[in-house]
RNA sequence: CGGGAUGUGGCGCAGUUUGGUUAGCGCGCAGCGUUCGGGACGCUGAGGCCCCGGGUUCAAAUCCCGGCAUCCCGACCA
């Protein structure tokens, strides 16, 4: 491809609205411009990228078994009302209708659709198992679109469904769809984490993200450098050790002293109003479990994790009260609250509770704490469970060793789901005995478009991108030099020649073959970021040879003018 | 949804506080010339509903009101 007739223009300056190096340098090097906010072009070059990344995901969907397909994106929001998703996703969903006002949506994923489609032609154990993919645009209206393509309203997607007859087969093929992103991850050069997860909106029982691993990701992920333990900082847990464990009320215990805290509903303020360290004071967050109001007890100094609250309830359903929520309930003294409070339908606390003799506690009423509140004396605990979000250095709970937490951006999320969506949209088949059973579906999702994003973060340095061999737009960028050296048009025609037998040899490039200033065809190419940059100049064909840059490490080296195929195919 | 900011040629910005001729600068773009191994220089030129709508005024990029868009922070931790 000839520079001159490329369509990208590479900028200067920084976009004034790229937060983030992956944005920065795509807008800049010309791959991508911003339509709208979330929405993006993708130009030739950004499109091949994409193109790679595509291919990869192909050959090991098709690897790992996979059919690939494809799955209207404007869907009958009916169709969503079936599994009361329409509701759960709410205003993340784009809607439309049509001239009889007919409800759709933009398919955010597509759930609904490939199992009703599946339950239309198939019906018995005989046809199952089956996994189909779809690699398609998908659509969600962000709260916050932000960081360009790590959270975009319009996203590339491959989005997977397995249809089994019972939970065993299903279970092979989760496996095999985990090794296949493993695989594609690697082959894009990500460094990257499989992490246990929340399911979150789509439901379903066990799940696992696929974490790159990159400072500006928008997810925490605990993780053990000790065992291979990982997981979603919400669905974390810990060891929990009996060590420091005080049992029943110590018979020294001084009394209970009420003091005076005005205006200080938190705890680092009364702490420090105390004098004491906010690990002494016991934090006391309210609750609501489908109508109950819950207490839950964590040390001061920590957080309650709400997805480990919920699951400490199971099968209830536990949420934290919002402002609105102590707005309804006068009765309850916000940022005052203790653990006697006897408004309470019951009482958790997390063991960390029991590590501590004595406490410091909200009194139950505005501007007033209570010093020396003992458990087993002035307070008790209904149930003990864990409810503490993991922090760094907590035991790692399979080998107790140290968690380390770092952040990292969702590249992929393989669900198990169980029968959730074959109940609900009637996708059953007939075993042996002529029973009618519910399908058991797994769903595996990949983001594409974020994997280009994920890439250009860990592929870049201060001059631009540094584009792995595997996803590169070219293979080769081609650095014509003309001035006054090349008054016989000698430097052009080894150019073109070299071009020439690159591509024969099957490597793509791309020839700058632009009437500019080298310093501008250097800083391009760098910005660009294809692996390897070979510059072709007079000075060099004096000696017969062209210099070849890596871009990535910026080594150089002289390549004889008559070797470049075979220096570069490794021939 | 709450808070903050911004909106001026393709990109990055100044001008707005204190209203006043033809609205500026850098980059980019076009032409000519000199240059030519790490973002050259000179001359000439094209390109602007100053986000949109309403209002105040003799006069609005500038003041007022209302929209829209974009970006940032936050959106339960008591």
């Amino acid at each position: 491809m000839r520079m001159s007739k490329l369509f990208a223009r590479t900028l200067r300056d920084d976009p004034a609205d790229a937060e983030v190096d992956s944005h920065r340098l795509l807008v800049r090097g010309g791959y991508l411009r911003k339509v709208a906010s979330g929405i993006y072009s993708w130009l030739p070059l950004g499109y091949r990228v994409l193109r790679r990344v595509e291919e990869i995901v192909r050959e090991e969907m098709d690897v790992a078994g996979g059919q690939e397909l494809l799955l209207p994106i404007v869907q009958p929001l009916e169709l969503w009302a079936r599994t009361g998703r329409d509701v759960a996703y709410g205003p993340l969903m784009f809607r439309l209708e049509d001239r009889k006002e007919t409800g759709f949506c933009l398919s955010p994923t597509a759930e609904e659709v490939i199992t009703t489609t599946v339950a239309a032609d198939y019906s018995s154990y005989r046809d199952l198992p089956v996994n189909l993919y779809q690699i398609n645009w998908k659509y969600r209206d962000e709260l916050r679109p932000r960081f360009g393509l790590l959270r975009a309203r319009e996203f590339l997607m491959k989005d997977a469904y397995s249809f089994h007859v019972d939970q065993a087969d299903l279970a092979k093929t989760y496996d095999a769809m985990r090794e296949a992103y493993a695989k594609i991850f690697t082959r894009c050069g990500l460094v990257f984490r499989a992490v246990k997860a929340q399911s979150g909106e789509i439901g379903g029982d066990t799940s696992q993200e696929f974490m790159a691993v990159a400072g500006v990701g928008e997810d925490d992920f605990v993780w053990c450098a000790a065992c291979d333990y990982a997981a979603n900082v919400e669905a974390a847990t810990r060891q929990i050790s009996d060590a420091g464990r005080v049992d029943g009320a110590p018979a020294d215990a001084p009394e209970r002293e009420r003091v005076h805290t005005p205006d200080l509903p938190g705890i680092d303020g009364v702490a420090a109003h105390l004098g004491m360290q906010p690990n002494e004071l016991l934090k006391t967050m309210a609750f609501d479990v489908d109508g109950e109001v819950g207490l839950a007890l964590v040390p001061g100094d920590r957080e309650v994790n709400p997805t480990a609250l919920d699951r400490a309830v199971a099968p209830r359903h536990a949420r934290l009260f919002t402002d609105d929520d102590f707005a309804e309930h006068r009765e309850l003294p916000k940022g005052y609250l203790g653990p006697d409070f006897t408004g309470a339908d019951l009482v958790l606390a997390d063991p960390l509770v029991r590590e501590l003799r004595s406490w410091v506690t909200g009194a139950n009423e505005t501007d007033y704490h209570v010093k020396h509140s003992v458990l087993g004396r002035d307070f008790n605990v209904g149930t003990w469970a864990d409810l503490v979000t993991v922090v760094p250095g907590d035991p790692c709970p399979n080998c107790g060793a140290p968690l380390k937490i770092d952040r990292g951006i969702e590249v992929g999320h393989v669900f198990q789901l169980g029968t959730k969506y074959a109940e609900a949209l009637d996708a059953r088949y007939t075993d042996e005995g002529g029973e009618q059973h519910p399908m058991v579906m797994g769903c595996y999702g990949l983001g594409l478009s974020r994997v280009v994003a994920a890439v250009v973060e860990e592929y870049h340095d201060d001059n631009g991108i540094a584009w792995p061999a595997a996803l590169a737009p070219y293979d080769v960028h081609v650095v014509e030099l003309l001035g006054k050296g090349d008054t016989t048009g000698e430097v052009t025609a080894a150019a073109s020649r070299i071009v020439g037998e690159l591509e024969a040899a099957g490597l793509s490039v791309l020839y700058d073959d632009r009437d500019a200033r080298p310093g501008v065809k250097f800083a391009d190419a760098d910005l660009l970021g294809m692996p390897v940059q070979l510059t072709i100049g007079a000075k060099g064909l004096a000696r017969s040879i062209v210099e070849r840059k890596v871009r990535a490490s910026g080594e150089r080296d002289e390549v004889a003018l008559d070797g470049v195929v075979a220096a570069l195919t490794g021939g």
